[in-house]
DNA sequence: TATTGTTATACTCTATAACTATA
DNA sequence: TATAGTTATAGAGTATAACAATA
């Protein structure tokens, strides 16, 4: 249990570190930005998946990820085939350039990262990765709840006759 | 010296992060965006500044600091006075309704966080805060570069200290 | 000529809503 | 009717460039 003062100087840390990620964006490929590198990346980590459980790990709408998943897509580095199982689903998978792309993205954040983070131990950056993994997972799914989520009405004596239909 | 896996881990992590901070912004007030909470939250911490220090502690370009500014001062939470100092400079400072506005945001912040960091310690907490401070500074001013518009040297070719690599 | 700040424009990312095609 | 995915549209954030006023 913190304290008012230690959550708004972690915000405040939060926002800051939003420096970092457009200190990384730049150097991208021109043609690979970041929506585009964390989908290739998360598929090169876990290996082929459906858009449902590629939107969740990217926290994000399924729109969004439809969106970045086509602009790759275009670019060959991922396919996209029907699911034998569920003729709505696609199955998507990194492509040889896919991987090529990926190397790609790979050494050049790692030169940067080399380059600004010196003067870091090996442990600090285990930590700081701990923690940050840490912070993610207690925040769950937390995408953006659609309009009619849950909230038992029960309770409630107010006009529970036009709510979300649950089931 | 951490090694090339270990970087990747970090960029994924600060990837993932983008779901925290989109959390938090879900939470504020629909006419006070994440820009305006942090021009509001860097005055409250600094005390009044210009633009230019301003748009130093954002780290962002001096053109989106104004934009923010605007709109915070539309609101009347801030106030631009001119520099007696610097007739082209103005100096930023919070007003009563600025001073109201942050600790609402701060509120805010705070309930989030509580909720859903209920499980830690306040030392795991400090402990990411520092970390994240740290990583950070190891960025220093990493805003975008200027293009360095080359003003037509006849016949110098001087290296001003700007030697970076265009491409 | 250089610097401070503003504005116009463009691009990226995300969310909502409407739509399709399956289930 | 509900779900998987697509597309259109809108809002927020940031960068570049052109500009005005002052140094």
């Amino acid at each position: 249990m913190a304290e008012r003062a230690q959550y708004e100087e972690l915000a405040r840390q939060l926002s800051a570190i939003g420096a970092v990620k457009r200190d990384l964006g730049r150097i991208l490929p021109p043609d690979c930005p970041g929506g585009s590198a964390a989908v290739l990346t998360l598929l090169g980590r876990h290996g082929d998946m459906r858009m449902s459980k590629l939107a969740e790990l990217l926290a994000v709408d399924m729109s969004v990820t439809s969106r970045h998943v086509a602009h790759v897509a275009d670019r060959g580095w991922i396919q996209r085939s029907p699911d034998p199982a569920d003729k709505r689903s696609r199955i998507l998978r990194l492509t040889a350039p896919g991987r090529a792309q990926l190397d790609e993205l790979s050494r050049r954040i790692a030169e940067l990262l080399a380059e600004r983070l010196k003067d870091w131990s090996d442990d600090d950056v285990g930590r700081l990765i701990q923690l940050m993994a840490r912070l993610r997972e207690s925040f769950g799914d937390c995408r953006a709840a659609p309009r009619l989520a849950q909230t038992a009405p029960a309770a409630d004596p107010v006009a529970d006759r036009t709510t979300r239909t649950p089931a």
